[in-house]
DNA sequence: TGTTTTCGTGAACGTTGTTCACAAGCTCAA
DNA sequence: TTGAGCTTGTGAACAACGTTCACGAAAACA
């Protein structure tokens, strides 16, 4: 009857994934999670140093589903013989909208919780993720033929994948829900038109310049 | 001697504002404050109702500084007869960036406390300055004659403002701080050469499709 | 069975945001 | 000047939080 140590953890970050959905970072509460998981405050230290840990935890699970539903989308692609680049990018930051859609309290403290790490120690397995997903852009880059040397596939994925980020992240902070979708993805489509319009042209090779001070 | 209730208010957020940018979110402590301040605990919410609108007014100073350097180095530009759309919108992209790294805790706080207020009321003063913003950027498209009628004009603005957000401040959650400024500047470099060569070519109008579900 | 190690427990500590009864100071009419 | 009414500063007090730790029970092993 007794749950094994990781079942136990197991429980512990489902918990706190619902916590964290619910009320952000500030809903994660040790007591909260002792109770709910029907052991005491102790134990969840015993099996976590630190709330700190136990919310790193449940990001790497939101990063590594992240990975598995970008991964999944562009199989669905493969299948479906789509080949079209831009089409490809549009298909990647959909399933990145749905999953932060998917996700509306626990997604924000990943990146609240990326945020506070900056100061903290070096790479780690959270890096490793995102480069993951990096790589997955990489590759639909890759794809469509813009003459781009690896380095700079590599920075225009980077770049695709921020911009991205940022339209959905400042998205999020406006007013009505069901405009913002909307205007979120009326961005992503300017964006992602844009962009590969400008690789087409050779806009990433504009000349350097007006660097800042 | 005794300085007035609004010069007290000034004081404390001078120093709301600098235990941000030392510690974060967590650094801005009612006692911490009251101290520094030279005050009691309870002086401190008898100026402000609590921390909360501490942080926001914090927050309102910074993005009226914000616009003001906006202002300020688009009126540079001008005077110095600079005319190259890329080249006014490096500028701006460049100004944001001396911005967030000028304000290295106390810029997060900004984008954290957004969210969280999320699900709160409706618009405020907090609203009008972001639009604020967006529109100095609409006036430099306007600059660049792509063809678009306003709104176009003013979806791209706000395109463009999210993405260099995006690229800001996933940038800064890497690792090393030297590499950082010089990959952040890249990105915004690629980007900006590739919105304008996108914009050019009509990249802005590609025919809708491929929804999120 | 005896011993050692592991593990769960909840009381306890220090720190936090916030409140509140009280006192000190200010204003202004008498 | 005096005193009543009001404003404003004060810090003790409260509840809730993260985290620790001495203790006892259970398990593992000889």
């Amino acid at each position: 009857m007794a749950l094994d140590k990781e079942e136990m953890s197991d429980k512990v970050l489902a918990i706190a994934e619902a916590l964290l959905n619910e009320g952000g970072a500030d809903n994660l509460k040790a007591r909260t999670i002792a109770e709910q998981a029907g052991i005491s405050v102790g134990s969840v230290y015993n099996l976590f140093a630190d709330l700190d840990e136990v919310h790193r935890a449940v990001n790497m699970r939101l990063l590594d589903r992240l990975g598995a539903t970008g991964i999944a989308a562009m199989a669905d692609l493969e299948r479906q013989g789509v080949t079209d680049v831009r089409h490809r990018i549009l298909a990647m930051a959909a399933a990145y909208v749905r999953f932060v859609e998917a996700h509306p309290g626990s997604w924000p403290a990943v990146l609240a919780f990326n945020r506070r790490r900056a100061t903290r120690p070096g790479p780690d397995a959270y890096d490793a993720l995102l480069d993951a997903l990096f790589d997955i852009v990489a590759g639909v880059l890759k794809a469509g033929d813009f003459g781009l040397d690896d380095d700079r596939r590599a920075l225009a994925a980077r770049t695709l994948w921020s911009s991205v980020h940022g339209i959905v992240t400042s998205g999020y902070v406006a007013n009505s829900n069901s405009r913002q979708a909307e205007e979120i993805w009326r961005q992503i489509e300017l964006l992602v038109g844009v962009f590969v319009k400008g690789l087409e042209h050779g806009g990433a090779f504009a000349h350097a310049d007006a660097k800042p001070a």
